[in-house]
DNA sequence: TATTGTTATACTCTATAACTATA
DNA sequence: TATAGTTATAGAGTATAACAATA
């Protein structure tokens, strides 16, 4: 297959010869590491949120399980640790509460605070996906046990602390910029092959 | 391994004695795959997306891009290939529209159809996230370029189209059911830890 | 005034259901 | 009736801004 070699397909203007198109694919293999993270973070994401489904969670609500798996925190430690704002926390909180998966409770000394905990049910679901042989599954279903374990190599390191949080060093913008006037706009018949 | 039972890591957030919690968070290379891949995948996609911010494109979004320059497609190719629905596609594509970087137009033989192709501009971002280099930063901040190669390799699998798609194959859920009756309510006392 | 958290609002991605236009 | 696509509605996740309660 002709990996990135599409100057046939219709161009803006024209859309085509015969119908929608030739249905030319560039293979995974081809793309780069950003449209395969694009990709894999989007397939990753929808596969797992179709399975955390079974215990309403979702790949955004299981980590604030997670985090008070460890201990009781307070909201603002919750986003802290998980790189979101108070506010987003706050109204996850609210769902996973109302599943029984957590609660809260103003803090003594600062009636301000409310202390977040798990409850056994939180742990139960977080026991589950533990053992849960179902979950490496998800993943062995394309890789095996030897990917898997380099895989999870791999993202460990990825989330390490050191690393980059949600606030990504922005390797600052090309020569384009989509604000203000399009790289080429559509009727520019600019470089494009 | 018990997620609970690692009582050392870094205190997060230490609120303070009497406060919120120990903070004991367990690390990474604990959990189980399926936590890391929760995490990875909003890693990933929130870092992803933020780089993408420059062109107005998203992690859903670029995709869209990716396919298009494969040659031009019915809105209704373009779902079934990314796995979403139309409607869905429907609405990315007035966005994607907007910011120049496609194009509609109903097709001569069936008027119903519309025939979407990507513009210049569109191919002008796709090609700038190709060379782009910091692309390859974003990852590599963490990873050695031995890692990313590895990581590309396992992604690349993980996207084979004989894997399994959208629609996962649902390893049965286990015991628990937060349809009906959740794990251990928050009333139940049951073991936790 | 500063801190902690919530509400209000908005935008994206996603889905289902109902609708329009065309066949 | 079937097909292609859109609009309506909904819910999650996200953000910013404004607000309330407490300190």
């Amino acid at each position: 297959m002709t990996p990135h070699d599409e100057g046939e397909a219709g161009e803006a203007g024209e859309a085509g010869p015969g119908r929608a198109g030739p249905g030319v694919s560039v293979p995974p293999s081809a793309w780069p590491t950003g449209r395969l993270l694009s990709a894999a973070a989007r397939r990753v994401e929808r596969e797992w949120d179709a399975y955390l489904e079974r215990w309403s969670l979702t790949h955004a609500s299981l980590p604030v399980l997670a985090v008070l798996a460890g201990g009781g925190r307070f909201q603002r430690e919750i986003a802290s640790e998980l790189g979101v704002t108070e506010q987003t926390i706050s109204r996850m909180l609210v769902g996973l509460e109302r599943s029984g998966y957590l609660q809260r409770q103003r803090n003594d000394t600062d009636r301000r605070q409310h202390v977040v905990a798990i409850t056994p049910g939180g742990r139960a679901a977080l026991e589950a996906l533990n053992d849960s042989v179902a979950v490496e599954r998800l993943v062995a279903a394309t890789l095996t046990p030897d990917q898997v374990a380099q895989l999870r190599g791999l993202l460990v390191r990825m989330l390490r602390p050191d690393a980059p949080g949600p606030r990504a060093p922005g390797p600052r913008a090309p020569e384009l910029r989509a604000s203000e006037g399009l790289p080429n706009g559509p009727g520019s018949q600019a470089p494009e092959g």
